[in-house]
DNA sequence: ACATAAAGTTAGTTGACGCTAACAATCATT
DNA sequence: AATGATTGTTAGCGTCAACTAACTTTATGT
């Protein structure tokens, strides 16, 4: 190499002594599902009013994500160049096969770690906030376990 | 299918949402931590790299990122524009007080988180995946709490 | 029924974060 | 001191996700 050279790596310093590769690969599972996020909230969104008002409208997604009707048409553009739901100019929106099988699971996934954040204490909103931010980083393996406990508590 | 009712949606400002639609708080917490997490990740990843290598080259976060050499140039201007870091012009980058803070706070967090998914019984490489993503979606309290579980197990 | 309000769309901007290609500086070795 | 490899930078592009402003369509109320 140049000039540094390769440091001994045999610090070991609080026992995390992971593989560089090992990490690449965990930032990139972080981007992916960074790029997974918007679109599972939105279907997930969009299940939860198709079933309480039954129908999906811009406005009530605008209005419960937080953000302006512009934002929220050019990713339900995006949601339907992927297939995961259908939309018609002026119309209410629908989730396609695809669509509604990514919002069970995102429900599933949500429910689970709210719940077991629940159940470790928390009180209600910070739970559903963290659970917002925590349901997509969540692998199965890890929700197997999360699911276990809570089971036991 | 006229109506979806009309919505309560006024300023309300003044807490004692009875629906509350809290989601929005959520969502917009989301949107925020989405905003500061590379900006963690970074100034995480140069802290370890000063403590194991002597100095933090951007080779050595662009392997490690498992991005390339341009991706984190970008990003170091920015992580220098909010104060982060300082840097000139082919050489090493060093955290300010501020960047060592956050570094710390990321470390410590990143612990926690970790070690809770191992005491569950995660293996380390799931583990190490779940905490890159979880942990920037982490309230204090619910680190308190998943600390505590750590420490009962 | 027709004016107005609400909802939806289009156009254009900004900033973050990826990329490649091409160029510049540093270093390591001869 | 010259050279070639490694490292760093700059320029330019694309996508995503937010915004405002301005317009069109649909719904509503008197």
């Amino acid at each position: 190499m140049t000039q540094h050279d390769p440091a001994p790596q045999m610090s070991a310093s609080t026992g995390d002594d992971r593989s560089p590769d090992m990490r690449v690969e965990a930032f990139q599972g972080v981007r992916a599902a960074r790029s997974r996020e918007l679109a599972e909230d939105y279907v997930e969104l969009i299940a939860e009013l198709i079933h309480t008002q039954g129908e999906a409208r811009p406005v009530d997604i605008a209005a419960r994500m937080g953000v302006t009707a512009p934002t929220v048409a050019k990713t339900l553009d995006r949601l339907a160049r992927d297939g995961l739901i259908t939309r018609a100019k002026y119309r209410s929106i629908f989730l396609t096969e695809q669509g509604r099988a990514l919002a069970h699971e995102c429900r599933h996934r949500h429910e689970i770690v709210l719940r077991f954040l629940l159940s470790l204490g928390l009180d209600p909103e910070t739970a559903e906030r963290d659970a917002e931010g925590i349901e997509h980083h969540v692998s199965e393996r890890t929700l197997a376990l999360l699911a276990a406990f809570s089971a036991q508590n």
